[in-house]
DNA sequence: AATGTTCTCAACCGCAATCTT
DNA sequence: TAAGATTGCGGTTGAGAACAT
């Protein structure tokens, strides 16, 4: 049970540093909750897992953020919005707040755009759970790897070579169709090339190979058009 | 040098999703 | 299955640094 005064809060100190990383060599990760407990570390569970997640972790990258990094973080944005997470997921050693800091303070500058600007947000819970499946997220483990193609045994592609893949470079309303599925280029939005490969009866992979990005796209009965969501930041 | 202003980024907060009991 | 605990996310805050006057 977290709460209360008894959790110290602001900056950390060199010596609870060493604590929570002493922890963690012991212990592993996880389970913040047990590391005051363990530890005698006066911070919450969530404090510890954010300064761990954010710093302390050998993972996390330190230095100034490069061209490459920037270029590919605003390519990202701008496909996906402000899903840091999603976008730090691509971004190898980088975090969801280093990535959110960065932007705010030198990317939407340096593009001219407000730092404002918001997320999709998912007005239902059935939205957020399809936006969160609709992507796919490297776990917190392999972060920054990229998401494997699914086992090609079990997939069908859907076009031959020539047509596998389509050329998206703008939002014109040009309709592709895909056997007995079609889909509208204007509503993905998406620039790009694109390849799409059948998973099952139900399910596309797309890949963009500008962005290094697969992204499972589901069929939804219940949606009038075969787009489980927009990206209307787009 | 002193003071005011702006910028950066670590850390917090609230909320939703997920896990555990 | 329900309720409480834990985790994860994105928006926001504020202390300290950097810059301007």
């Amino acid at each position: 049970m977290e709460g209360g005064n008894e959790y110290k809060k602001g900056l950390w100190t060199v010596e609870e540093d060493r604590i929570l990383t002493d922890y963690i060599r012991v212990h592993g990760k996880g389970k913040w909750n047990r590391v005051n407990k363990v530890s005698g570390l006066k911070r919450s569970g969530k404090s510890c897992r954010l300064r761990w997640m954010n710093y302390l972790s050998p993972s996390v990258k330190r230095s100034d953020f490069s061209e490459e990094e920037d270029d590919l973080i605003i390519r990202l944005h701008n496909l996906l919005g402000n899903r840091w997470s999603l976008i730090a997921g691509r971004v190898p050693g980088r975090t969801d707040n280093q990535v959110k800091n960065h932007w705010n303070s030198h990317l939407s500058k340096k593009l001219g755009v407000s730092s404002k600007r918001g997320k999709p947000k998912a007005k239902t819970y059935s939205d957020s759970k399809r936006a969160k499946n609709n992507f796919c997220t490297p776990s917190s483990e392999s972060n920054s790897k990229l998401q494997p193609l699914p086992n090609s045994e079990s997939n069908s592609k859907i076009f031959g070579d020539h047509e596998a893949a389509a050329a998206i470079d703008g939002f014109d309303d040009e309709m592709m169709n895909i056997q007995d599925h079609s889909f509208s280029k204007s509503k993905v939005g998406f620039s790009g090339m694109w390849e799409a490969t059948m998973v099952s009866n139900e399910k596309f992979w797309f890949h963009n190979d500008d962005l290094n990005l697969y992204s499972p796209y589901l069929r939804d009965p219940t949606l009038d058009d075969h787009y489980p969501f927009q990206f209307d930041n787009l």
